[in-house]
DNA sequence: ATCCGTCTCCCCCTGACGGCGGAGGGGCCC
DNA sequence: GGGCCCCTCCGCCGTCAGGGGGAGACGGAT
């Protein structure tokens, strides 16, 4: 492999056990050099605005300011932010989805190994194609959720009927629909009473939540 | 660092520029060896069936069967089966989304750096802590729209009143709600008209929207 | 030339919905 | 004890929505 230069680090975590521990665990390595710690989020803004780092293993939990807002605030106020990989216990914590919207750059268990730590500091401190699932694997079955694969009765709307549809979603009335269309209130009733038909419900409320289910108000 | 086990890895792709490449990359490396190529999603599975491998690096478009199906035959039918990396040209790809869904255990870009892949595939193939954003970060965007910070109106919703807004988004008229809830139709009533009041509605329709729009329906 | 689907519009009728105003009982707080 | 809020109900009444019927025009397919 090529010679790799040394990756600087800022560790961030309220427990000195922990951070003493990931110290001897990157400190082993002759290309990684941990240049500062914090035990709170407001140390770890300061330390890194003065440090530099290319990494910073933030922890979730911290006093004062916790380990999202800390990377907010590190990558609003820094030209060049270091890369921000937040360490937390449970994968499944709620903190994945904060993280990653702050701008983390990678997520990692406190529970993971030696090995596999040296290297995903590695890997964060120069790149950002790789991620990996686990928490991920929620967020993609909401994503699937969100937008499911269209029920069959959407692909027999016509054209004016889904425009309809829309509206109807959008809480106007038959009145209102006609006005927007430019179409006579009659012809709106028509193609209510065909979507409420295709879409197998009885009234328009009904028809709206398939709308909704269906992701068909997400598709712009 | 600890002395590695050798990474066996199976090349899944339909050009062979690409096959090459890669192979060339990994190869270079001690730990790192190239046990099988295939060049469409059938091929990958057989190939991955007999040769075992640690990792997969999958292309996402080939012939036959995508790199998705491949993934999803591969996980579904192997037990133990390796680790699979999802290797695309964009990372705004939909495919993301359905990669991790299939249970991809890492997402790579062609463009990756040589010294990025060797890395990563080293840390895909035993461990699943790290995730890295860039594609990701859109689907936590996605998350927070759809969890929305609640309105100021549902924290003013009677417990009643939430009652009667959730059956009413499940489509349910007003004498439905009522046997549903074992009350008088009139009780309903002055409930939906307080909801609609309080949500600014002017009717169950818009109220519906309302509570879809506020993230009502998704807490459960 | 004919059929079928789509879009447009019409009438009539029923029932649900929503606005209005009112009322009684129970619980909580001061 | 007196508010205040919540839940429970009661009419009355106008409006809108949906069901059941059509019907005419246009266009594409066969």
């Amino acid at each position: 492999m090529t010679p790799r230069p040394t990756v600087r680090i800022v560790l961030a975590d309220d427990e000195r056990m922990v951070r003493s521990a990931l110290r001897a665990i990157l400190s082993a390595e002759p290309d990684l050099e941990v240049v500062g710690e914090a035990a709170t989020g407001a140390e770890a803004v300061s330390v890194v605005r003065e440090r530099r780092p290319d990494v910073v293993l933030m922890d979730v939990r911290m006093p004062e300011i916790d380990g999202i807002r800390a990377t907010e605030q590190i990558l609003a106020t820094l030209s060049d932010p270091p890369r921000i990989v937040v360490v937390t216990t449970f994968e499944n914590d709620s903190y994945v989805y904060d993280a990653l919207r702050a701008g983390a750059a990678g997520f990692l268990l406190k529970r993971a190994e030696a090995d596999a730590l040296v290297q995903a500091v590695r890997l964060v401190s120069h790149t950002d194609t790789l991620l990996f699932p686990a928490a991920v694997r929620s967020l993609a079955a909401e994503h699937a959720r969100a937008y499911p694969a269209p029920p069959p009765w959407v692909a027999r709307l016509t054209c004016r009927e889904s425009e309809v549809l829309r509206l109807m979603a959008q809480g106007l009335t038959n009145a209102e629909i006609a006005r927007r269309m430019e179409v006579g209130p009659a012809t709106v009733k028509s193609h209510v009473a065909a979507v409420l038909a295709k879409t197998g419900t009885r009234d328009r409320t009904q028809a709206v939540i398939a709308a909704y289910e269906a992701g068909f108000m997400n598709a712009r």
